[in-house]
DNA sequence: CTGAATCCTTTGGGATACTG
DNA sequence: CAGTATCCCAAAGGATTCAG
């Protein structure tokens, strides 16, 4: 139900986005809303972790490697406010925090895939086409 | 044809997404960089618009509507040079330019288009998460 | 173990003015 | 018309330190 305010709807038929933005009257769009949120630095790779099994803290902290506990918090943070992700605190001795994807998360994940695809398909090909001469 | 030098393949079936990311031995992630791309604060929208008929600079410095001729100049020019889109000079007297989305340009509007309809059909959801008290 | 606080550098992006 | 050049500001993100 792509029922939205942004005036035109999308249609996968001929590949056309819905309008996104303040083509006039409308200052924020949704869509670019979305995209910024998941293409920081660190957001995409947290949300396919997440989307295997549920992870601890340090468990990410390690398996990200390069992430500063700083980025890990805030962008897990964003996540969780945002509804993307599930944090759930167990009062063990040392502190245990599980984060998971919540039901919202995991519909993200499908088409975040298709794009990711794409990605995959042809970035080599973009690569070229940044290296040739002028 | 997801062949790729990236860990683990996509999967639309279970929603995962192909490996990103410096888990251990990559530096960079086609995925990742993608999405950088794409979403910074304009070039959604120019894709969008030039996914539907080709435009003179001056025709998308108004229809986009608070862009600085600088931005959109950049953003046209990182488009180019990542082979998305295409730009052709008319030696007119006053020089006219068109750019049009090239093939793999509109092959993006695809995948982007199925993340604009998440983005379209859950906006309202996360905004109402964001807003709960604490 | 799970973070928060602070500081600093880099990058994105706006405003304005100027040119072929 | 189609840009480039300069300057400036705000946000993203890294490094380091400290705390419950």
């Amino acid at each position: 139900m792509s029922t939205s305010n942004i005036g035109v709807s999308a249609s996968l038929h001929d590949h056309r986005l819905p309008m996104p933005v303040p083509v006039g009257e409308y200052e924020r769009c949704p869509v670019t809303d979305v995209l910024r949120q998941v293409s920081d630095k660190w957001t995409l790779l947290l949300l396919t972790l997440l989307g295997r099994r549920p992870y601890r803290f340090n468990e990410l902290h390690r398996a990200v490697e390069g992430i500063s506990p700083r980025m890990l918090s805030r962008t897990l943070r964003t996540l969780e406010s945002d509804g993307l992700v599930d944090r759930e605190v167990f009062p063990t001795l040392p502190p245990s925090v599980e984060y998971r994807l919540t039901p919202l998360g995991v519909s993200l994940l499908e088409p975040l895939s298709a794009l990711a695809d794409w990605a995959v398909d042809h970035h080599a090909e973009i690569a070229a086409v940044r290296q040739r001469p002028s």
